[in-house]
DNA sequence: ACCTGAACACCGTTCAAGT
DNA sequence: ACCTGAACACCGTTCAAGT
């Protein structure tokens, strides 16, 4: 192979390489399972050769969950604040939903990155536009955003259900009276639902400055 | 020691003892330092003994996490439903805070024990109580839910502050209009106000049925 | 019933050596 | 600049043996 132009091809390894191929090992295997060296045996190279492109398995982690918060789209610049909002929300969702397995990376990381902004960016400009007083405005976006790390931690699989994950039968049982009376709405989860529920809540709370 | 009447002191080891090393492990050197190898050693017993009395690591994590659960207070039979949840939540919160190095385990694991019940009866009872038809009262204790656990795990160093990690000047030079304008109100969270705000608009939500 | 220790199949990462 | 492989200091867990 001859060399281009730009960043020099080099080896057969590169972050972006390696970052993709983390994912797909998340995705096909779930957290637990990423490790290095098995990592390096799907590229077919030695361990410590990740280690030129990468800091470390924490590193790695990070990396990935950078990535997947780049594939949040910005949500188009809508006069409407609850529009913006919702859009954001909801973009943020389905790029969760894409990598479940993946997606405590992002939702249990302190990201350091300034990709992390870019969503704030979002949320904020149309909050300050509509005449927010910027402590409000905070306020709002991190009571916003608590609500979809928790949601989206359970859509996921990672948060407690704190009855979901229960059958019908044993809640039924379970002796405590007003779980025993919800049982079948305990019994059962819908997420899509349970998302527009809450968000709804939130938007209509941020409805006037 | 003389043998007891009830349940015989048998070994050094019990389910409780090792939980609760397990508990101060995690509390003194943080979850990624928790090894059954160490734990073992802090407990002066080779490391397979443990597995007389738990089922292994993961098991381990639970009931530790099923401990921390135990702990949360019962709220007050307050007639009133918003001091009831109120009150749970604040406890719910004094209990993580209390561990917080341990706290992810409460809010990222799925829970299969009886004992992640207790706390959703102490919700559930009031709002069918106070009226609410079962379907909606599980909607808004899961709303609440979510939102206790993204805010939780943002207070416990855990989950994303999306602006938080950064230093006020970083911010202000990002480029990013509005969040150049918020930096300050970016750059420090005061966890007790946005706590009380988020939870305000939750409960304000679920006024009424 | 509980405890032990050797053994197995893994880890992440450092370091010196290669090209 | 990148890649390699040996080596170090760990892991969780199985299994056969002890008491």
């Amino acid at each position: 192979m001859t060399t281009r132009r730009g960043r020099p091809p080099k080896g057969v390894l590169s972050r972006e390489r390696i970052l993709l191929a983390g994912l797909a090992m998340v995705d096909e295997e779930g957290l637990a399972a990423v490790s290095m060296r098995k990592l390096a045996r799907r590229l077919g190279v030695d361990p410590m050769s990740l280690y030129n492109h990468v800091d470390g398995k924490d590193a790695l982690l990070d990396g990935i969950a950078e990535m997947l918060l780049a594939a949040i789209p910005a949500p188009p610049a809508d006069p409407d604040l609850r529009e913006t909002m919702s859009a954001l929300a909801h973009g943020f969702r389905a790029a969760m939903l894409g990598h479940p397995r993946a997606a405590p990376l992002v939702l249990t990381r302190r990201l350091a990155s300034i990709t992390a902004l870019a969503p704030v960016e979002a949320v904020l400009a149309p909050l300050l536009a509509a005449g927010y007083p910027p402590d409000r405005a905070v306020h709002g976006l991190r009571a916003v955003l608590a609500f979809l790390v928790g949601t989206l931690m359970r859509e996921v699989e990672a948060a407690p259900t704190f009855g979901g994950a229960h059958r019908l039968a044993e809640l039924e049982r379970s002796g405590l009276p007003a779980v025993s009376a919800a049982a079948p709405y305990l019994a059962v989860c819908d997420h899509e639902a349970e998302f527009e529920f809450g968000l709804r809540i939130m938007l209509d709370a941020l409805a006037e400055p």
